[in-house]
DNA sequence: GCTTAAAAGCTAATATTGTTAGCCTTGCGT
DNA sequence: ACGCAAGGCTAACAATATTAGCTTTTAAGC
């Protein structure tokens, strides 16, 4: 055989969430993973501890992802107009990859990639709420209620939880205005 | 009478459930609740279709729970102070079963049973709302909205996403309210 | 009271999966 | 040129879901 392009762990993730995208986190198996690589099932382990660890990894790709196009949303603006793109760059995400977006864990506290991953996601939102001026555990709680919000919609959207997908958007936008004027209320 | 302890569908399900609540949803197999019933394996198909019809009856007995739940919290009390109690309800059922709470879908979408007890629970949010005199899509906006927010904190707090769970009832306290002056801004 | 048929259990068997062990090859560093 | 580690493979094992078919118990009808 010629030079094979040699597996990398990156490689592994990326088919693993291809497949969770298309059918599920469900059919996230590594027998599945290795016919998508093109490799025996038990090559994997050269690049992953377990079926576990592999789905660690998804989550720290998914929070990466999501602080990457937050990241970006917010980038030039501030204020309202940083925290609207911000939670509709959340929304976004979920409704393009809802399998992937409810595959992922919410307690990333596992191991120390998703913890450092999800503290860079959390250092995104306290920026974005940095022009309110909020102080110590008001700026923790305002940033508590800003994900109780976007996750909840996010989750609920994700799984078809909302039943007809009619007025959705009319839905999610009067939330992030009840979230703007509570922010200014609280002051 | 009784010769002998029959198992039941209802059953299974119960020994189903304290699996979910005592190991989480990881630990739900179905040689776990064989053993648990005092039966072989595969004896559990003569009440149950499969494992996966097994979690949608979870999925079904914990909107019958959460139903019950909310409507006793609702009972004889009306306006903003029905709505506190409900939400409050829907937190204290996540929080007594973190595991279940976790394990239970949000698109109660795939069987008739799934579907008719997301119904009565959507009608008991609906009740709860009525003295606010929504009509029509408002009536659906305002239940969405507190879904979003309740079982957006209920997700993130039973799987532990809150990390240190410092001042959560603030937090909780302060989307309430956030919430009910929404409903009153609204109008 | 006896018969009988379905309900509910069991054992045996199969396919799929995760995981481990051990071997073989390739290509890179020296 | 050579050795060795990385990365692949096959074989093997345990656990699980699921099916098939047998046996026993239960309850009902006569």
């Amino acid at each position: 055989m010629a030079v094979r392009p040699r597996l990398t762990t990156a490689k592994v993730v990326d088919a693993a969430l291809e497949l969770v995208d298309e059918q599920g986190a469900g059919a996230l198996t590594l027998a599945a993973v290795a016919a998508r690589t093109g490799v025996a099932t038990p090559s994997l382990y050269k690049h992953v501890a377990s079926l576990a660890e592999l789905r660690g990894h998804i989550g720290v790709r998914v929070i990466e992802d999501m602080t990457a196009r937050f990241t970006e949303a917010v980038l030039g603006r501030s204020g309202d107009e940083a925290v609207e793109a911000l939670m509709h760059a959340h929304r976004a995400y979920a409704a393009e990859h809802p399998n992937r977006y409810a595959a992922a864990p919410m307690d990333p506290l596992h191991d120390e990639l998703q913890r450092a991953a999800g503290a860079k996601l959390m250092d995104v939102l306290l920026a974005t709420l940095r022009s309110y001026g909020l102080e110590g555990s008001d700026a923790v709680h305002a940033t508590r209620r800003l994900r109780v919000i976007a996750h909840g919609f996010a989750s609920i959207e994700s799984s078809g939880g909302f039943g007809l997908p009619e007025g959705l958007d009319d839905t999610y936008d009067q939330l992030v205005r009840m979230y703007l004027d509570d922010l200014r209320g609280q002051s």
